[in-house]
DNA sequence: TCATTATTGTCTCATTTTGTAACAATAATA
DNA sequence: TATTATTGTTACAAAATGAGACAATAATGA
């Protein structure tokens, strides 16, 4: 059985965004017995695409390998370089730091991603060197380590650009989605209340969703349809 | 004197775009005696900040050090580890590649940018590696090593959706331009003719546009008023 | 000096897109 | 069966854009 090394000084970090109570959540791990709270991330196989790494990691943390992955930037600064954060993280998980893991002390570019899945169809499950994994919303999220902030805030503005140019919102919801649900998701993605009928125009004139049977809630009120995005 | 330090497997390509003669031209540096042609790229040191190496190997180059600059992608697909290529490269340069250029040769991830200069500031440099850094037109370039062209590619899509969204343009031109001028930069990048009038009714309400004096060109005709772009 | 030519800046009107409201059509409830 | 809440669609107003017209030059040359 060979050996699986990986590529030294290089990450990635993921943004993985999910959509649940009229909010905008994503996944955050926390270290064991640590209180530090961080991105899921990962290191790329030394034969292995980065594309395909990224796709690696969040199959492992979410069971999903059908996701909405785009990559938006690469971070490099020198300041982002702070082994005793990652020292701490490895010790608390009780690796021997000095062997196996010494390449983790090093500094690290890393390229993020961000990923829009279907809040339920995820059990979100932690890595070996994590407590958890869980949904924050992105109004209430703990502290995070290093520049993940950062990252979060990218991924956000990126996300919102990319809202209407590559019609992406549907990736948050479940297959069959009600227009009045399409809509709540841009409300939140771009933090701002949108006209009903100018919404369900603009998305109906696209011609990217298709109409399929009513949706009977139980309410006391006329059945909206549900609606599914074409294939491309 | 401390010895400078490479991180291994991490390098940055960047396309350099110029405008002149009516079309856009990236600069393409040619190999020693190889026939082999490639983007711009480099390495970044190990207390160096990613931006920071790109911005050092572009005054290297170019001898502008205020230079528009944007991080478009990062590639890291396995297919371009081709370590013969680079092995021709540096034999080819006469440098002892068994000794200090060993890690050269180890599969790289790069770190994309596009720049925007104004191509009448720039003296073309080739650096130690290379015999010529020179100007072409992207219609007419020659075949390029990995996936050097991919890049090209994905640089001038971004470059499309980036015109509008950051009004980029003006950093291919001087200082202050006529309109004429900034439309024809428009349509190259687009590759469509823009239409006069409502070309110059969007730049002017977009309110980025600062009117200088008219330029007397000599010909016979109006003249048209110089423009800068206003400061951000 | 004064038509002529080419191009510019601006205006006008038609067309298209978007904002806003109105309204009829339900699905459950009381 | 009237009431309520929400939906899909239409209607009209307002704004943005497309397309052309036109007067205002800067040089040229008769």
């Amino acid at each position: 059985m060979p050996k699986i090394t990986f590529l030294p000084h290089i990450a990635y970090d993921s943004v993985i965004f999910g959509f649940s109570d009229g909010e905008l959540k994503i996944l955050i791990m926390e270290y064991h017995n640590t209180g530090l709270f961080a991105l899921p991330g990962g290191f790329i196989q030394s034969n292995e695409n980065l594309n395909d790494a990224v796709l690696r990691g969040l199959y492992e943390r979410t069971g999903l390998t059908d996701i909405y992955l785009e990559q938006f930037y690469t971070f490099g600064d020198v300041s982002r370089f702070k082994p005793e954060v990652m020292q701490t993280l490895l010790e608390a998980s009780g690796v021997d730091v000095k062997k196996m893991y010494r390449w983790m002390l090093d500094r690290f570019i890393t390229v993020a991603y961000y990923a829009l899945i279907n809040y339920k169809d995820v059990t979100p499950r932690p890595d070996a060197l994590s407590d958890s994994c869980e949904w924050y919303s992105i109004k209430k999220l703990p502290k995070l380590i290093l520049d993940h902030k950062l990252i979060v805030e990218k991924a956000i503005q990126t996300l919102r650009v990319n809202l209407d140019r590559k019609l992406v919102g549907g990736n948050l919801l479940p297959k069959k989605f009600t227009m009045n649900e399409l809509q709540k998701v841009y409300e939140v993605i771009l933090g701002t209340k949108l006209r009903r009928t100018t919404f369900q125009r603009k998305m109906l004139a696209a011609d990217v969703l298709k109409r399929h049977e009513k949706h009977y809630s139980g309410k006391a009120h006329k059945a909206p349809y549900l609606y599914s995005f074409k294939k491309r």
